[in-house]
DNA sequence: ACATTAAGTGATT
DNA sequence: AATCACTTAATGT
């Protein structure tokens, strides 16, 4: 058995499917920065994260991207769900946040479970409706939160997914990511540090107010 | 010592 | 909030 499997899905998995998951899923561990699926691939397994965590971007025809959510132990994707309505091509690109160990499920057989399992159809919904609020959460932030709240957002996610208070990055990276300019990520950023809510270094920030 | 990369800042739009 | 132009600081070779 699959020590994580057992770990985090035992208690709402029933053993007959944690033995079927076993024996088909794929188990992969992914370093850190890893693109597990792009914009336009199409989508043949889903993946059920054992540890670690995965960053979600949206990109534009520009190729201006944006990072929506991230998601971590425990949850899967939610776009793979839709596309098993039917054959679809994934609207995101998923990136590994931190090194990830997964197991890639065949959308047929999660097809499968969804009827045979009661415990399987609920942790699809529910992790489907985990996704949507984290989306709406997103486009909030987006349309109605000032930059610097969603600076501070961003950084206590990648904090929490993370489990780490000390991020390792750069202004520009991060203002990539928020889509923004690397002058402004640095001026709230000092403002932040201002209001001691973080401290900066050169490559890293530490979160002090959590 | 020099080049490169990251971060800080004033001024302008 | 974005962009420009420039400075300062840290780090690699």
């Amino acid at each position: 058995m699959i020590e994580e499997l057992e770990r985090y899905y035992s208690y709402q998995f029933e053993d007959e499917l944690l033995k079927e998951i076993q024996d088909i899923a794929v188990y992969r561990v992914i370093p850190e920065g890893f693109t597990i699926m792009d914009i336009g691939d199409t989508i043949t397994h889903m993946p059920l994260i054992l540890s670690g965590a995965i960053k979600v971007i949206r990109e534009d025809e520009k190729g201006d991207d944006l990072v929506l959510y991230f998601v971590e132990q425990g949850d899967t994707c939610a776009m793979t769900i839709t596309c098993c309505m039917g054959e679809a091509k994934s609207e995101i690109r998923a990136i590994t946040e931190t090194p990830t160990k997964l197991l890639m499920i065949p959308v047929q057989k999660m097809q499968a479970w969804m009827h045979k399992y009661k415990t399987w159809q609920s942790f699809i919904l529910q992790s489907y409706h985990e996704r949507m609020r984290e989306l709406l959460e997103a486009i909030d932030s987006i349309a109605f939160l000032r930059m610097d709240e969603r600076l501070f957002k961003y950084l206590r996610d990648k904090a929490i997914v993370n489990r780490n208070d000390l991020i390792n990055t750069t202004h520009q990276e991060i203002a990539h990511d928020l889509h923004t300019s690397r002058v402004v990520v640095s001026r709230l950023l000092k403002k932040l540090e201002q209001e001691n809510k973080i401290r900066l270094q050169r490559n890293n920030i530490k979160l002090l107010d959590l």
